[in-house]
DNA sequence: TAATTAGTGCCAAAATTTGTCACCAATTAT
DNA sequence: ATAATTGGTGACAAATTTTGGCACTAATTA
């Protein structure tokens, strides 16, 4: 058997049984007594959690609070989560918050720092508000899957997007802008970008963007949107408290 | 070197040089072609992108969204990141829902069986509705973090709950009750438990809440909370259409 | 055609993991 | 107090896995 295998197994053993001694765990995954001794001593290195009794009526007992994931997510994949976590915090009382944001912290630190650097500063550019009850939400439509990788690709390349954008009237055409901030007026999401051709910010809704993709070897500036910007992605950021609040 | 080390060197070499030779990678991490030839494979099993050109001026590249995480969360880490993403879509037009999913699905699949199933009822037992405009907010305090634990934990074993409990008009008692149900009023939490003391349902505000524990020894038995239920916490778990609508 | 680079199969050498054994510490039952 | 049971450690040889070297193929560029 496979060294990660008896790991997985002594530890779902553990877990079933509730107790279990070293000679019980050495017969179930067929291996010695020493080894098995050597793979708790690893499971407690890795962050599970074993008690352990001596004498008569001993053995190890696994604290089921210490059961571990080992599930390994893509970087959009932690994107949304993340982007998830921080709006809803941003918008509301969100309860549980540290533990979120604990889990997020080590998914953090297990991602190439140059990551982390990227995902900061893509969530600083998400900025969050409240949507105006005149706006017509009759239409509200799905959001394209690939909108987020090509963004954020766009964003951090620093090269233009170009996408199909179907306005308020059902009017289309193609767009091709410098990707600048994302911008949530729940439950609307909108991208903010420069338009080159229309010299101006332009908020397209996500809803209404389609075929979006990055056009290579373009590059342009960051601009300074005009936004409040008072979110903190993290709760262990400490957002500066200067109210840069602008308005064009 | 370690294998595990050599394989992180690699993958971040590639990210560092966008393209690089096996030669240049063997020398970087002090391993011989052949070795560095297996770990790109054991790295390209491992759901890493590698791209490869054959004869002068080739190389591997690496897929920047391909780049993976490996880290380890707890099961509570987990459940807090699964609430909140449950409740933010239930709430509001999440985009990249999607994306969010995948990773919790994968999360998901690194657990052992039995903790899905918890995971499963526990989100089953959480209602999302609209809060009264009247409700006052004034005092709207932070939740103790260690309620989250208490709360599956009781749940799950179906014992009892003690805690201390401040009402609205700050008295404060303590309380003993059979947790049956989470209810999301934003931004309000409650916790719904049949209070055996006074033989009816109680909704208890979460941050009031303080102490929470475990009553080991005790069970409970389930009961129909009298709840409007129309939340279904994945996406792929097809919600019962029926209105099981019922009130008190 | 020559040079360069990815990729595979094979086998012995090197390194790591495993099992055995002796032994210690703690706890329970007699 | 003593025996029995159970967790835990160190040392060393045996078993297993990983690694390196070699020969070779396929694709691509100059």
């Amino acid at each position: 058997m496979n060294i990660r295998r008896r790991h997985d197994t002594i530890a779902r053993t553990l877990r079933r049984n509730g107790t279990a001694t070293i000679d019980e765990l050495a017969h179930e995954v067929g291996a010695s007594r020493r080894t098995v001794l050597r793979d708790i001593s690893a499971l407690r290195y890795d962050g599970f959690v074993i008690y352990s009794e001596s004498g008569p009526g001993g053995g190890l007992q696994l604290d089921p609070q210490s059961i571990q994931t080992s599930a390994r997510l893509s970087v959009a994949e932690v994107f949304a989560l993340l982007i998830s976590v921080a709006a809803m915090r941003a918008a509301q009382n969100l309860p549980f918050s540290d533990l979120a944001d604990a889990g997020l912290a080590k998914i953090e630190k297990s991602l190439p720092s140059e990551k982390v650097r990227d995902l900061r500063r893509f969530l600083q550019c998400l900025h969050i508000g409240q949507l105006s009850p005149k706006q017509d939400l009759s239409d509200l439509g799905k959001i394209d899957p690939t909108l987020l990788p090509a963004f954020e690709n766009a964003f951090l390349e620093q090269c233009l997007m170009r996408f199909q954008y179907r306005d308020a009237k059902g009017a289309k055409s193609s767009r091709e802008v410098e990707p600048q901030a994302m911008l949530v007026l729940q439950p609307l999401w909108y991208l903010v970008a420069w338009d080159p051709m229309r010299e101006g910010f332009r908020h397209f809704r996500m809803d209404r963007i389609s075929a979006p993709e990055c056009v290579t070897g373009t590059s342009f500036r960051r601009r300074h949107v005009p936004f409040e910007k008072d979110v903190s992605p993290y709760s262990d950021t400490v957002a500066p408290s200067s109210p840069n609040v602008q308005t064009k």
